[in-house]
RNA sequence: CAGGCCGGUCAGGUGAUCGCGGUCCGCGCAUAGGCGUUGGAUCGAGGAAAGUCCGUACACUGCAGGGCGCGACGCCGGGGAAAUCCCGGGAUGGAGUGAUCUAUCGGAUUGGGCCACAGAAACAAUGCGCCUUCAUCCCCGACCCCUCUCCCGUUGGAGGGGAAGAGGUGAGGGUAAGAGUGAAAUGGCGGUGUAAGAGACCACCGGCGUUCACAGCAAUGUGGACGGCCAGGCAACCCCCGUCGAGUGCAAGGUCAAGCAGAGACGAUGGAGCGGCCCGCUCCUAUAAGUCUCGGGUAGACUGCAUAGAUAGAUGAUCACCGGAGCGAGGCGGCAGGGAGGAAGCUUGUGCCGAGCCGAAAGGCGAAGCAUCUGCGUAAACCUGCGCGCCUUGCUUUACAAAAUGCGGCUUAUAGACCGACCUGAGGU
RNA sequence: GCCCAUGUAGCUCAGUCGGUAGAGCACACCCUUGGUAAGGGUGUGGUCGUGGGUUCAAUUCCCACCAUGGGCU
C-alpha cells in the first residue's frame, strides 16, 4: 500500500477516532470519517492485546496487504482506521479481504455491486 | 548405539508472480531546496534486535581546590576505555557414578547492635549438681527407745522421743567434670593430679599467632621450630579499612521558524519654539491604522542518524519444488544366532594300488590316486532376530522473537541441525 | 524510548532496625427476635507475586524474573 494512501499524523488519528463512525467485526474494527482532501487515507493499528511486537507487526502487514487490492474501489475523501483484534492472526489473507469488504459495504464506502 | 557433559557454528533453501522502505542514476512538473515515477541499479532485522540490570562514547547543565554525606565494588595474575565484564589460577563448601557444574571471597579478642522460643547462662556466668568449712535442728532420713493398732510371734501401720553423723536447713568458700535446653554452650581424646575439679600439668590430634626453608610472578601450598593454651555467630545490620564515582539523558542537544505576545524605529495628527504668514526646520507628550527591524521562542520542519536507518514506524503474501525432525508401513543391505554333530578345503595315521628310483639278487624307498580314521575349519540356500544403515511412502511438525543514538557486557526466552573433546551404560568383535 | 511505584485472606488494607501475619467487610454456626435486619460471640480462610541466595531462622535483607499501575512525551 503506497504511502500516499497512509494516514500518518497523530492528530488525524485522534480526529478520526473521536468523530468517526465505527463498524466492528471479530477480526477487525473499522472507523471511518470524511476529510477535506480528495484522497483516501488508511491507518492501521494493533494494540497490546494482539500480542508481542512480532504479532502486532504481522497483523498490520496483513491488513495493509488486504487493503491494497481494495483501494481502487473505495470512494475518495475518507479517512479510515483499521484496528486489529487477536483472532486476526489465525486467519488467512483471503478471509481478511472478505471481512474488510463486508465492513466497507456496511459503511457504504463501496458499492454493493463491485466485486473483487 | 543410547543418554549425558563442555566448547564452537547455524537459525530452513530455490524459483515464479504481486508488493514495502532507503540511497544513487534517468525522466516529467516545478525550477537553489521539492513533488511524482507500472524506468534502471543497489542495500534492507537478531543471537538474543528482548529485559533495561551494569559500563561507555556523545550532548547539555553544574563545578577553583578540598571536606561531609550518599552509592558501588573488595582472594591472586592477565585482558579491557570501563563494567554486577571476560580468561586462567587459589581457598572454603555443595551436587553428580563420572565428564563436569555450581556458591562464596577485606575486617568479628581492641566501636555499637542483634541472637526469638527453650535454657542457670547467648559471651557473661554458680540455678541444679560435685567438694569443703562453720552454725543450727528434728522439718526429712538411716539407727535406737516408748505407746497404740492388727491375729500369738516375725513382719506391717500410726503417733511420740532421742540421735554420733555421712542426714535436713542456713551462711561462706572452691569447682566448668556432668545432665538437660538450643541452630549455636568456652577445642577433642587419653593420662597425671586433686577434697572435688580445671591446659593446672603431659603425649597425640585440630585450630590460632610468630618465624624459617622449599615450590609459585602472586593468591597460596608443603614441611619444620617456637609460643600462649583457645578467641561463638551475623558486616547480603550499622560500622571500620581500601579503591572508585558530579547530575540528566538522543523525547539529550543543535539549526530554521508560521501564529500569538513583547521591544524598537519610521509615522498622519496635537502642543511649544524660530517666523509677519505659509512652506520648512527643531524639541516635547501621547498615539490609531500601517510598514520595517530585533532578540527569545510554541506548533512544525531539518539535523543529531550510522555501508538497514524508519518517525502510525519498512523484509510480507500466494503458489510450486526441495530440505530437517518425530511416528508408522514397505523394500534393499548390514550384523548376530540357527543351518553347521559342518559341503568344500587343509591335516594325521592305517590299508589298497603304484609312475618311478636304488640294488647282482632277496628286497628296500616311494610321488599321484582311492578308501577310512584323527584334528583344524570356511561358505551358501533357507529360517529367526535387530535400540543398525540406505531408499520409497503416509501423517504430524519446523522455535524464541523483530532494530529506533551507537558500542562493550550481563540476564532472560528458544524447535532443531552440524563440528570437535570427554563421561556413563548396554551389546558385538 | 526513558523514569518510578506496587504485588499480603474472596474484597479493601495494616504489619518490617529478621523470630512462625492481623483488622474491617464477606462467609459458616450460635445468642438475641414471634420472624428478619441491626447488634454480640465463635470459627473457617494465607505457597505474604515467582525462583534462587545470606542467616539457626526471611513477608522483612540481597539478586534475577513475572504481573499491574503511574509519570515524562
Amino acid at each position: 500500500m503506497q504511502r500516499k494512501f497512509r494516514l500518518t499524523r497523530s492528530e488525524d488519528f485522534k480526529r478520526v477516532r473521536r468523530f468517526g463512525k465505527s463498524y466492528a467485526h471479530p477480526l477487525v474494527v473499522l472507523i471511518a470519517q470524511t476529510n477535506d482532501e480528495a484522497q483516501l487515507r488508511v491507518g492501521v493499528a494493533a494494540g497490546r492485546t494482539v500480542g508481542t511486537a512480532v504479532k502486532r507487526n504481522r497483523a498490520k502487514r496483513l491488513m495493509r496487504e488486504a487493503m491494497r487490492s481494495l483501494i481502487p474501489n473505495i470512494a475518495p475523501g475518507w479517512d479510515l482506521i483499521l484496528i486489529a483484534r487477536p483472532a486476526l492472526l489465525s486467519s488467512t489473507l483471503t478471509e481478511i479481504r472478505e471481512t474488510l469488504l463486508t465492513l466497507l459495504r456496511r459503511a457504504e464506502l463501496v458499492s454493493p455491486t463491485d466485486a473483487t
